[in-house]
RNA sequence: GGGUGCAUAGCUCAGCGGUAGAGCGCCGCCCUUACAAGGCGGAUGUCGGCGGUUCGAACCCGUCUGCACCCACCA
């Protein structure tokens, strides 16, 4: 190893090999080593360099709170992402920030008021919202710390906030921009009103779910002109303007045209006809509440019908009467009773499931409002927005999520924008003492003067986090970053978001940056979920801080076992069990790197020329190469779960076992073998650690360092293929294996205890066993045959023997049941070969290669039946 | 009402046309001088049901059943 001042003070270095813990402690250390990255600046991103960009902007969380396992596993796949990429030699950019989050912020800082027993009302706007502010420093700063656990290689001098004032102003630009344009417009109508968060919110806000209702029959109007409508919201229909009927009904052709009397109210209202109505679900009259529901609305739009509200904002019924001052649930049942005692109920109402929005932040019902908003008109920047995927300009990966995707951007309906909330983006929006209406862009003055008011409004959420990938860079203005980052590489971020984020982004960058989409490739991941496939919430009691995990396990573990499960796009199951086995694996990567280093593994100097390297060598070597290109090729494809496993058990299976083992007896051996070994190992040990990296960066930026001296694997070169392979040297060790574990097998089911040598004589001449006696004795604890050794048991394996001296003491039973289990298998794969080949159909149209693997099996099959018939027939009789 | 996805070992899931796999769990033997957070060996599945295509199907097609999720303005 050579001298290095800029080695991490942790136990790797410090100390000498073979005093190292046997047990990897990852929280001594990560803190340390992540503090040294964000010194070295490793992590920033600089905008005038010369190399190629590779840009990720972190879908930002919401500052409500702190970080769970399904943002752990986000930016582990980022992390890694980057982490490579850098490795790579790229100008990379891990763009962090955080999200204001408007109406779930501002719905946390008011439950923590409502615990003082305030309301936000009891602050005012101004100390409401500096309130929140306070609350976004604590929560910011948790977050942060979070991510620091984690490893995440942020460029953490870029951090943003979509409220600070670069970010605002490109809200601000933005809005004037469309408003300008038309494409941002203010209209009364229907929207998706929550009675408890009293604001407006979008179509996608809204959760619907089958509530159990009741349909109650009501009669309208008397005598022949009665006509029996059904509803569930009984209490709207203080508010109908009319019944509507199809035109095509005849039970009800007479009535329309006329009035009738609406019950309770004392007026008469219009019976009109309308395409929208079902003659065929329940009576074919249908009550119309233009106020109240988005299609009543419509039918009231086509007939010219009064839009009369009968609630206000808390959903409590304002028309003056016996109801005035009622919630619309108390209203309903009074209503109804009201009804009955009337006589107009003519049915009994009957249970009834219908689907009900409901408030995707507070799970309130939602209540259909007429109301004056904000209002984005899709249409085009949809149309844009689904182009640029349909013509392969944005890749969305796995590509199944397309179609979702289309199904949304092409059935777009206009999106409202306004929320009548105090944390956000207020509407740049100015309103005059003669109705003026101004709208503002950053650069401009105010209105000033007597009467002018803001509009007091803010936008949703999702108007600013649309705009993140270039809004992050510094647009409005050309900035240097925004030329060298724009567009982003890659987008990665959960299904769940591609309507609200993903769509957003893409109908706001393609608009403002001139048609050129904000990323190249989405990479949807799924959800995280508990160990029986269960959603991680809260309030079951099943979510987990990762910072449990990282506490107990190291963020290794954590991050490993979650890229572990990353298959594209579906939900990953993950419980502590998991976290354990990924603890042990990276105590494993230490240990064998321990191993490494007391044994001389150096990366030191030229890899010796293929013709000075053992079988071993060349076997170990060659597989490198191939996990390298493998790795690689499942990288660009975002398979993390595919990747993380190749990695796992080439390190694990192939490395730290077979190697590792085999190289034991080349060290005990010495002489020019050995040094060619160490030099080996150390090359093996020295890109490994490499690939693993980006998903265990803290294991192994301390092992690498030990291991070569250098100042930081973050910073070091990603491996390349070097094409060497030896497929001869495959096979050969691919025979020792065997011959090894069929021995082996034997061993075990002869009781013999693993420690214990046995005299044994070994026939590998003429194979290209030859070589490896001396690894496959220590292998399998065999002695030299010594003097009077008598060959108990003779196992005939991939062309070599291996005579074993039990000296009688063999099970002879236990024996006679492996053998004849092995015959019964290989009798059975020849009757399946055999008739296989028997099979003219199959000889014809199979390809060649399989009826040559089948001939190989059959063969093969053959000569086990031969062998083991023999092993048997020579067994002592019992 | 549409749409998508999933049903494979006890659990959670890979495999997606040519001999059924992983992790964890389970059984047995071992503290073998890197690692017991380890080593070695082992057991376990009519690949949801039924049809079809094919020389050959866990894999393709149809259908049924059961579960998820997404979308939708039927009172």
């Amino acid at each position: 190893m050579t001298d290095n001042t800029q080695r991490p003070q942790d136990g790797a270095s410090s100390a000498r090999p073979e005093d190292l813990p046997t047990q990897y402690a990852p929280a001594e250390v990560e803190g340390q080593l992540y503090e040294r990255w964000v010194e070295r600046g490793y992590f920033e991103a600089d905008e005038a360099g010369g190399k190629e960009p590779y840009t990720i902007v972190i879908p930002p969380p919401n500052v409500t709170g702190s970080l769970h396992l399904g943002h752990a596993f986000e930016h582990t796949l980022i992390d890694a992402l980057t982490r490579r990429k850098r490795m790579q030699g790229y100008e990379t950019l891990w763009q962090p920030g955080m999200d204001h989050a408007g109406i779930a912020t501002q719905n946390v800082v008011e439950r923590e008021l409502a615990k003082e027993g305030k309301s936000r009302h009891d602050l005012g706007r101004e100390a409401f919202v500096d309130r929140v502010w306070k609350w976004k420093a604590e929560s910011g700063g948790q977050i942060s710390g979070q991510m620091k656990r984690l490893g995440d290689g942020v460029a953490w001098s870029r951090e943003r906030f979509t409220m600070d004032e670069g970010l605002s102003k490109a809200v601000q630009t933005i809005f004037k921009r469309l408003y300008d344009d038309e494409l941002i417009y203010r209209a009364e109508r229907i929207i998706n009103w929550c009675p408890r968060c009293l604001t407006a919110i979008s179509d996608i806000e809204a959760e619907y779910q089958d509530d159990e209702g009741e349909l109650i029959s009501i009669r309208y109007g008397e005598g022949e002109n009665a006509i029996v409508v059904a509803t569930t919201r009984a209490e709207t229909m203080l508010g109908d303007t009319a019944v509507a009927v199809h035109p095509d009904d005849e039970r009800y052709r007479h009535l329309v045209g006329t009035e009738i009397e609406l019950p309770l109210t004392g007026r008469r209202i219009p019976v009109v006809a309308d395409e929208h109505v079902d003659p065929g679900f329940g009576t074919g009259a249908v009550k119309v509440t233009p106020a109240h529901d988005p299609n009543d609305f419509e039918i009231g739009r086509r007939h010219g019908l009064p839009n009369l509200a009968v609630m206000d904002e808390h959903a409590v019924i304002t028309v003056h009467g016996p109801f005035q001052g009622l919630d619309r649930l108390e209203a309903r049942s009074t209503i109804v009773a009201a009804l009955r005692a009337e006589g107009r109920i003519v049915a009994e109402k009957r249970p009834y499931t219908h689907s009900v929005g409901h408030c995707s932040r507070c799970k309130t019902t939602l209540e259909p409002r007429l109301s004056m908003q904000w209002w984005v008109k899709v249409g085009p920047l949809a149309q844009a927005a689904g182009d640029a995927v349909r013509d392969g300009r944005v890749k969305i990966h796995p590509e199944d999520m397309s179609k979702r995707y289309f199904d949304w951007v092409d059935n777009l309906h206009d999106w409202c924008i306004s929320r009548q909330l105090w944390w956000g983006h207020r509407i740049p929006v100015w309103y005059g003492p003669n109705g003026e209406v101004v709208c503002v862009g950053p650069d401009d003055e105010p209105p000033s003067g007597e009467g002018w008011r803001q509009d007091s409004d803010v936008l949703d959420t999702w108007f600013s986090s649309g705009l993140w990938p270039f809004s992050t860079l510094g647009w409005p203005e050309r900035t240097d970053s925004l030329a060298k980052f724009y567009p982003n590489s890659v987008l990665v971020t959960g299904y769940d978001i591609l309507f609200f984020w993903v769509a957003r982004m893409m109908m706001f960058g393609l608009y403002a940056m001139d048609g050129t989409p904000p990323f190249h490739t989405v990479a949807l991941h799924g959800m995280v979920r508990d160990q029986f496939g269960k959603k991680m919430s809260k309030s079951f009691g099943n979510a987990v801080n990762p910072l449990d995990w990282m506490d107990t396990y190291g963020s290794d573990a954590v991050r490993f076992t979650l890229a572990r499960g990353a298959h594209p796009g579906v939900d990953v199951p993950i419980g502590e069990d998991w976290v354990q086995a990924s603890r042990n694996f990276a105590n494993k990567i230490w240990n064998a790197t321990r191993f490494a280093l007391m044994n001389g593994a150096t990366v030191e100097g030229e890899l010796p020329d293929a013709e000075r390297l053992s079988a071993a060598d060349r076997w170990i070597l060659s597989r490198l190469n191939s996990v390298v290109a493998e790795v690689d090729a499942y990288y660009d494809d975002y398979q993390f779960a595919k990747l993380s496993d190749t990695l796992f058990h080439f390190a694990w299976d192939e490395v730290f076992d077979w190697y590792v083992e085999l190289s034991k007896t080349t060290f005990a051996k010495g002489g020019p073998a050995a040094d060619a070994s160490r030099r080996v190992l150390g090359e093996v040990l020295d890109v490994t650690l490499r690939l693993l990296h980006p998903l265990v960066p803290f294991v192994t930026e301390q092992l690498w360092t030990a291991l070569t001296g250098q100042e930081s694997v973050v910073i070091a070169d990603w491996p390349a293929d070097s094409a060497f392979r030896d497929p001869a040297a495959e096979r050969e060790i691919e025979t020792l294996q065997q011959v090894v574990t069929e021995v082996r097998r034997f061993r075990a089911d002869q009781g013999l205890q693993p420690g214990q040598k046995v005299p044994a004589r070994l026939e590998l001449g003429g194979t290209a066993l030859a070589a490896h006696e001396d690894a496959i004795r220590q292998l399998l604890r065999l002695q030299p045959e010594g003097e009077g050794f008598t060959a108990t048991a003779t196992l005939p394996v991939a062309g070599a023997t291996v005579a074993l001296d039990l000296s009688g003491a063999i099970d002879v039973e236990a024996e006679r049941k492996r053998l004849a289990k092995d015959l019964a298998a290989a009798e059975k794969e020849l009757a399946q070969t055999t008739a296989k080949l028997g099979n003219e159909a199959f000889l014809a149209k199979a390809p060649d290669q399989v009826v040559e693997k089948i001939r190989a099996r059959q063969a093969s099959a053959g000569s086990d039946i031969e062998r083991i018939s023999a092993q048997l027939s020579a067994l002592p009789q019992a």
